[in-house]
DNA sequence: ACCCCGGGTCAACGGCTGTTGACGTAGGAT
DNA sequence: ATCCTACGTCAACAGCCGTTGACCCGGGGT
């Protein structure tokens, strides 16, 4: 029971050294990938020996699994004007991931086959953006499924070309034009009778 | 001057074996992309030599280039009246993907950012699609370039969610389901008036 | 003053990779 | 029957990788 122990969150001299970590760690993790980025380039980005990063985060994956946690930080659909809907959520994430390349680096470990990250972006997708759409249609969650999977195969593919493959076309792209064509798109996806 | 020259196409006895190799490389690539497919285990499926497929095709790289070479076969697109061409697309190429997993190597390997695979990744698209839309859009070259471009970001869309992260939603989605839905998407694409 | 402990370095391990060159060996042409 | 060529194997290389344990240092508690 030392003075120091009178807080359990109290800010150790190592905090500083593990934030730059885990910044190296997302940037390489975008860039390259799981299998790509290495141990050894992430703690030479952050100055330090690969064996710190091996002390604090236990293991290559239990850093990535910190690295590329994500929260699409979703707004309240139910809020929403029901014919703006589209728009709304196309606008938000397209500023989101502008800014924010995290979901891409989980994207490139996702597609190499790493079981995890997939199962992660499973995850994400079923709890935030279904969790998110399910109110909109109340008791019907074999719809509420099936639109959101549907509103996902054009957000996804908005990142894929964009931010992974970099299509030059998609890349020249503003984003108030992805609002304009990919609104429409994904308010029929939610919105539209069964065809 | 033998006999055995009098065709340049002469079968070999090793055709079988490179034919082998390069049937458990496309798998291998498909269901673990490039980096994650060693050589030594294409070499295992094939039952034979690791040596062999080096000596056979060079590179691993080398290798991939033919294991991943791909063609959509897209049809004359100005032989289909103009307001099917949405559904038609759609149902060509879901009608492809369902049976050939080649497209899924390629973006597997794409994304993990294997230069070259992105690469050539652009190039199917822009050769092929853009090729076959080009004509639709006469002279206008940049107007065919950015519908190619949002067209893509549906159906690469689809390729990932489906194929690779397998969301569930949208792996259990009847192929006539995709062309229902993603057919208007599509022909909205490329016949709509600027919005 | 001492001691102790957390932050940080270093060298090494075992395992995997693509690639190479030397070494057999079978099979068709002569 | 012989010879040559193409097919195939084997062992090893050099270079990465994640991970480990021994070691060093400096600053705060007692």
């Amino acid at each position: 029971m030392t003075s120091t122990d009178q807080t359990p969150t109290r800010r150790r001299r190592s905090d500083s050294t593990k934030a730059a970590i885990l910044d190296a760690a997302r940037e390489r993790f975008i860039a390259e990938g799981y299998e790509g980025a290495t141990i050894r380039a992430i703690a030479a980005d952050a100055h330090i020996d690969p064996a710190m990063v091996m002390r604090y985060f236990g293991s290559k994956e239990k850093l990535f699994a910190l690295a590329a946690s994500y929260d699409l930080r979703l707004p309240d659909f139910t809020a929403i004007p029901r014919d703006e809907l589209g728009e709304s959520i196309v606008r938000h994430l397209l500023g989101l991931w502008e800014s924010d390349r995290t979901l891409v680096a989980l994207l490139r470990t996702a597609v190499s086959s790493e079981e995890a990250a997939a199962a992660r972006m499973r995850e994400i997708w079923a709890e935030q953006v279904l969790a998110g759409l399910g109110r909109l249609f109340g008791e019907d969650t074999a719809r509420a499924e099936k639109r959101a999977g549907l509103v996902v195969t054009q957000l996804l593919g908005i990142v894929l070309c964009r931010y992974v493959l970099r299509l030059p076309p998609v890349a020249a792209l503003e984003p108030e034009e992805f609002v304009a064509w990919m609104g429409p798109t994904v308010q029929r996806y939610l919105t539209a009778e069964e065809p």
